[in-house]
DNA sequence: GCCGTTTTCGGCCCGACTGTTTTCAGTCG
């Protein structure tokens, strides 16, 4: 069983404790566990294998360390099978409607038998679910458009998605003259690969009229609420954006509370409580000796002394920690490191010279070489990797030696007009079925740069697609390895293989990984990447454009390398031509 | 259920908005 299915267990574990009404702080414990597991990147059933003490691990215990086990041993976990004998599983997917939780999941149960999203929908419609006492006529009407939109919409939006959806409404509230700053906080900050929805921050001289605005956007579905501070609408393609307006001198405590992430802020509340201080959204409080011990609830927000606020910084400073950058905002290790000072210099756009995965019209590109190459001086670059396809992929008009052959003459003449910048002689080799190469040993000697992939036959057994990929990466003309994984977010799962085996046969044959900056793939992903640093792997970044535009997507993927702590040292495509050359062809 | 340079017991982040309430619970982020 791979760590994301058992965090899925963990987590059912935690919805169903909840219904159940089990203590919060044990339902967190499993959430906590249920997190921790889906980012840790080393496969745990290779830790059951290995016998190793689970328990050393962050929010494992006894507890989680003995349900880890089973579920890796025998795929099951009796405490959910019995959670699950008491209460329907299908309630998870009724607490994912807005406004249902785990007490109006259980009202809904329990008075009205519901225990599907349908027979919620059936109650609703009857009129049966505003009858109930606690519900009423908004809450049916909530529940009845919640399910449509969970038809609708199930998936997440891609960073690139969000950047699109955004860039009007900003510009549109840029123009309110009450504005002051307004700014994106929240994943989309943190540069996530999907965001659920999107966080504005504003601060301004007058709030109403921002607010105003923001609920007459002309591109909205719905306001889905709206106070003084604080509203919510969703926008027709189904983003949902928040904005709150706060006053100027809260504006870092803001930003670091709307950047998040949770866990990340968590843990910087905890530091100010160790300090006698009290972090909010609002600014760094002294705690004051006659609110201890009141619930949040009916305490002034502005209670205590103001200590800090103005700025991001100031509100680190305060717990005694320099500036985190919002990618490593995710409670992986960034508040120790800040603590140490001992931050990562992370990689910047700046410092890459090259791109390594590129298409023509030589294949399914939609530019000529020479367009790109001139895309790709436009960038500064010092050089760049043509890689059309190989032959196996027909569809895409890949090359055979006869025709790689051809377009080296091409290569040769389009080089000789532009001095400027080097084009390497590459391909992206398929990986075929058996493990071998769709290309002959002598042309891959000829080439500068030999990348390699997997196009086809996703769906073999791991066993069989971990030793394909393997055998791959045993050829020694290989350089790179391309998208390891193979996924498309939100449209095709990673195909199923050992990736913990394949890099290290990667670390033992020199192979670099590929980080493909295109935000359809982010492959791999964050989590890998920070464990391929871990075991001291090659990276490097390439955007796998199929016309000269795409060429700007490499932001997507220094994003993703930031998120994974890499420095410009990490990335083989920072160094220069030489440099490069030299770590591939020594 | 996890965790511990105060602790192996007693903590565990903070606040806004909504809807259905007569003073607040539930949900959400």
């Amino acid at each position: 069983m791979e760590n994301l299915e058992i965090s899925k267990v963990l987590s059912q574990v935690a919805d169903l404790l909840e219904v159940q009404g089990a203590n919060p702080f044990r339902v967190r414990a499993y959430r906590n566990a249920a997190r921790f597991v889906d980012s840790y990147a080393t496969p745990l059933r290779k830790l059951v294998a290995d016998d190793a003490d689970l328990t050393e691990l962050p929010s494992i215990g006894k507890e989680m360390a003995s349900h880890i086990g089973e579920l890796v041993e025998t795929g099951k976990l009796g405490a959910l099978d019995e959670l699950t004998a008491q209460i329907p599983r299908t309630l998870i997917d009724v607490m994912e409607l807005p406004g249902v939780g785990p007490k109006k999941a259980k009202k809904l149960w329990q008075d009205l038998s519901v225990e599907t999203v349908e027979e919620l929908e059936k109650a609703a419609k009857q009129g049966a679910v505003a009858a109930l006492s606690g519900f009423g006529e908004k809450s049916q009407q909530k529940i009845l458009s919640g399910i449509d939109q969970f038809r609708q919409h199930r998936s997440r939006f891609k960073i690139s998605e969000a950047d699109q959806l955004i860039a009007p409404l900003l510009e549109y509230l840029g123009e309110c003259k009450e504005l002051q700053r307004l700014e994106v906080a929240g994943s989309y900050r943190r540069r996530c690969e999907t965001v659920g929805d999107i966080d504005l921050l504003a601060i301004a001289s007058k709030a109403q009229p921002v607010m105003d605005r923001f609920t007459s956007y002309p591109q909205l579905d719905r306001v889905e609420m709206s106070g003084e501070t604080r509203g919510r609408i969703a926008l027709r393609s189904g983003l949902e954006v928040d904005l709150r307006i706060l006053p100027r001198k809260s504006y870092g405590a803001a930003m670091v509370y709307f950047s998040g992430s949770k866990e990340h802020n968590i843990r910087l509340r905890k530091r100010a409580i160790e300090r006698g201080l009290r972090l909010s959204e609002y600014g760094v409080f002294e705690i004051d000796p006659e609110t201890v011990g009141q619930d949040s609830h009916e305490r002034d927000p502005w209670a205590g002394k103001w200590v800090a606020g103005r700025e991001e910084k100031d509100v680190y400073r305060s717990v005694e920690l320099p500036w985190i950058a919002p990618e490593l905002r995710e409670d992986r290790g960034e508040i120790e490191a800040a603590a140490k000072d001992d931050l990562p210099d992370l990689i910047e756009l700046s410092d890459l010279r090259g791109d390594l995965q590129m298409h023509s019209t030589w294949s399914d590109g939609k530019n000529s070489i020479e367009e790109m190459l001139e895309g790709c001086a436009a960038k500064g670059y010092e050089y760049f990797a043509l890689t059309d396809h190989s032959k196996a992929l027909a569809m895409t008009g890949g090359l055979d030696a006869a025709k790689l052959r051809e377009q080296w003459k091409e290569i040769e003449e389009v080089q000789s007009r532009h001095p400027e910048i080097r084009l390497l002689r590459s391909q992206e080799v398929d990986i075929l079925a058996d493990g071998s190469l769709d290309l002959e040993d002598e042309m891959l000697e000829l080439l500068d740069l030999v990348v390699v992939s997997v196009h086809s036959r996703f769906d073999l057994p791991a066993a069989e697609q971990t030793k394909r990929i393997v055998q791959a990466l045993q050829h020694p003309q290989v350089d790179i390895l391309a998208h390891p994984t193979g996924r498309i977010i939100n449209r095709r799962p990673p195909y199923e293989f050992d990736l913990d085996d394949v890099f290290h046969c990667a670390k033992q044959h020199n192979v670099a990984l590929e980080l493909n900056a295109h935000p359809d793939r982010l492959d791999l992903k964050d989590a890998h990447l920070i464990r391929a640093r871990e075991l001291g792997l090659r990276i490097v970044i390439s955007t796998d454009a199929h016309r000269v535009q795409h060429l700007d997507l490499m932001s997507y993927g220094v994003d993703q390398a930031r998120r994974a702590w890499l420095t410009k040292t990490d990335v083989l495509n920072t160094l220069p031509l030489d440099g490069f050359l030299q770590a591939f062809r020594p």
